[in-house]
DNA sequence: AGTAACTTACAATGCTGTCAGTAAGTAGCA
DNA sequence: TGCTACTTACTGACAGCATTGTAAGTTACT
């Protein structure tokens, strides 16, 4: 009753167009926002109607998620070999990565509209930024503790704290960047935060805040 | 030809209306974005159709403009008397705020949502979120300053940067909070992270980060 | 022969903004 | 004080557009 051949393989040259989407979704939702960026645009880059690109994704929900996780390949592959960076390796990184997103305001843009946009009511991003910030972190503490072991340091106690704190300037520079970049050097500023953060984490000083007139 | 009464003063109750409609349109905002947040919503809130908001504002764009100034008024209101603190007092006031802000998420969210989302095409508030980090920015170069003048400190060469990281580091942290509220502290970490980077420029330390394997 | 990769057409919804009308207030004046 | 003229503060209806998703059909691969 049932035939066996239920579902083909998708054509060789599919793959390539899928990836064609991605990066017009990329560009779209960068420069207007998920809710804001229509579909027929999208299309319109990789010549095609919107239809197609739900044949290909589904629904508008599921294309963002799959962008986001592209971003996130394209950034692997390009920045980097294959490997976690780690210990002091890790910190250098993420200045490199300042540097390199000083060239690609598309991108920082995508990221800095889209993480914020996930906060809000059922956002289909959402948990993505919540499992990407939670990585992160991890990752950043991992490096501290790397760090300190190297130095025969006892662990600080504020590496938590650091490592939210270093994403946080990283992606807040990037806002104020955005706004006007004629103000904010973004590579230079979060180079210098970052190592002011690890400085403190790792050998810290006592606050200029706490008490006097 | 031309009778000299042209335009009624608004009637008295008016200015509250107004104020009420501010009020719930920053929820929804907040809540959705300003693109993914109706007129619909916002009316519905106090009572009133869509067309009773565009009779006050006349478009969904001066809206927003207005909810925007409006929420500044009512934080300088809310939070400290009138004048702008200068010196140490402006650091300790960021940390209060941070502080506050932990009490009232819609508000945060409605910054950060909005300021991102600003940065998109033609997004009609971001000449204010423009004006606003060049003032903000502005006041923390200046607490700087007074600091140094008072210490006796010539002005070191990283204020602009310390100024733009702080900032930045509270707003990257806001969204970290959002997301995940359970792994992340808003108000500790952004005092750590506000005393690192102000150590930093006050009385800098050599980058852990420079050379060596 | 069957399915992937589309297109065209359309249904369904949601949104902003306009328009005409209404009730209630206010100013000017007898 | 009361009448008239005009304005504010709305409502309800609707035009007009944009947008997502679906369904049916076409082409071309395998």
């Amino acid at each position: 009753m049932a035939t066996t051949r239920r579902q083909l393989p998708p054509r060789p040259e599919t793959a390539a167009r899928r990836r064609e989407i991605l990066a017009a979704a990329l560009e779209t939702f960068g420069a207007k926002g998920y809710n804001n960026g229509p579909l027929a645009e999208i299309a319109e880059q990789v010549g095609m109607t919107h239809a197609g690109i739900l044949h290909h994704f589904g629904s508008k929900d599921r294309l963002l998620v799959e962008v986001l996780r592209y971003r996130d390949e394209s950034d692997v592959e390009g920045i980097e070999g294959q490997h976690i960076p780690d210990g002091i390796e890790l910190f250098r990184h993420l200045i490199r990565t300042a540097f390199a997103n000083e060239q690609r305001p598309g991108i920082v843009q995508a990221y800095a509209v889209l993480s914020a946009e996930s906060v809000t009511n059922a956002n289909p991003g959402r948990e993505y930024f919540e499992d990407r910030y939670r990585v992160l972190r991890g990752e950043v503490v991992a490096a501290f503790r790397a760090m300190c072991a190297e130095r025969g340091l006892e662990e600080p106690a504020q590496v938590d704290r650091a490592a939210a704190s270093i994403l946080a300037v990283m992606d807040g520079l990037q806002v104020q960047w955005l706004l006007d970049p004629t103000q904010v050097e973004l590579a230079e500023t979060s180079a210098f935060a970052i190592e002011a953060i690890a400085l403190q984490a790792l050998d810290p000083r006592p606050s200029p805040f706490d008490q006097g007139s």
